[in-house]
DNA sequence: TTTGAAAATTTAACGCATTAACTATATGCT
DNA sequence: AGCATATAGTTAATGCGTTAAATTTTCAAA
């Protein structure tokens, strides 16, 4: 049998946590989870969107957006309304508060990146994004077919 | 600000989903989540084994595996007896239902590996074991020091 | 030997992941 | 219009991730 060492979800779990290690502590400084985190990156990339979207976007569940909107709304990071035309509808933005605290973690984050790209190279790091991207592709092709 | 799709944590998290996403419904039809199916792979690697040394092996925190345990212990999957010259520690091995269940799901599981090797290639997949593995080693180098 | 520190494991508490079930609104068909 | 179906989102239930605190056992020094 396969051995352990040789298991993908394994090596790119452990990957992604030697990745996130150094950057959590400064998330958990601002009280922010990394999917909390995720969610007010998206907001930031877009004006408003529909949680639907943000779900695609952040690779996040229907259920577990709807608790973490409800929290950052709690906290004033984000705000919410309902669509006029279709009231089943909500659309989510930043506000003032979330804006200013993207900012500021964005600072940390692309300090991280800069590390990284320094231990690893940027080439790799390309590299390493395009096989990933491949693959994830491939087997979504793959999987679509049978 | 750097985009989503630039986003090393999502890019990993979204390349292990896509591997695993077809297997999971082998795990599921055994009732084991993919935390209990890394223990079981664990020991059947070895005799028997110390929780620490499992929480090691399966790059599982302690708390998750103390229930991990209990579960698959009471399930008859597992049994466990107290070390005799160190009654703090507990000695884990499977037992004859665990090993047969092993044997079937890693059927499966190979047979996901070599459908994952034609559509992405054996070269592009042991790349990509490399780059993970040099990435996590000097991430960790580099974070020991700093 | 007893006191105190260290180690192995468990428990507690909170948030996320996942599936299923539920609510409310919208749309399409007759 | 009225009913079935679909869609957007929430709630519920169970297990895992993570941190901190508690428990039990061991070990070493006074």
């Amino acid at each position: 049998m396969r051995r352990f060492e040789r298991s993908l979800p394994m090596s790119l779990l452990r990957a992604r946590e030697a990745v996130m290690r150094k950057f959590l502590p400064h998330l958990r400084a601002h009280e922010l989870s990394p999917q909390q985190w995720r969610v007010l990156r998206a907001l930031n990339e877009s004006d408003e969107l529909e949680i639907s979207a943000l779900s695609e976007h952040c690779y996040l569940l229907m259920p577990s957006l709807s608790r973490i909107i409800q929290n950052l709304d709690g906290r004033g990071l984000i705000s919410r309304r309902t669509a006029e035309h279709d009231q089943r509808r909500s659309l989510i933005r930043l506000t003032a508060r979330g804006s200013e605290l993207v900012a500021l973690m964005a600072l940390e984050s692309e300090a991280r990146y800069q590390h990284i790209t320094e231990v690893f190279g940027y080439g790799k790091l390309e590299l390493l994004y395009e096989l990933l991207d491949e693959l994830v592709e491939k087997l979504e092709n793959e999987d679509r077919q049978g």
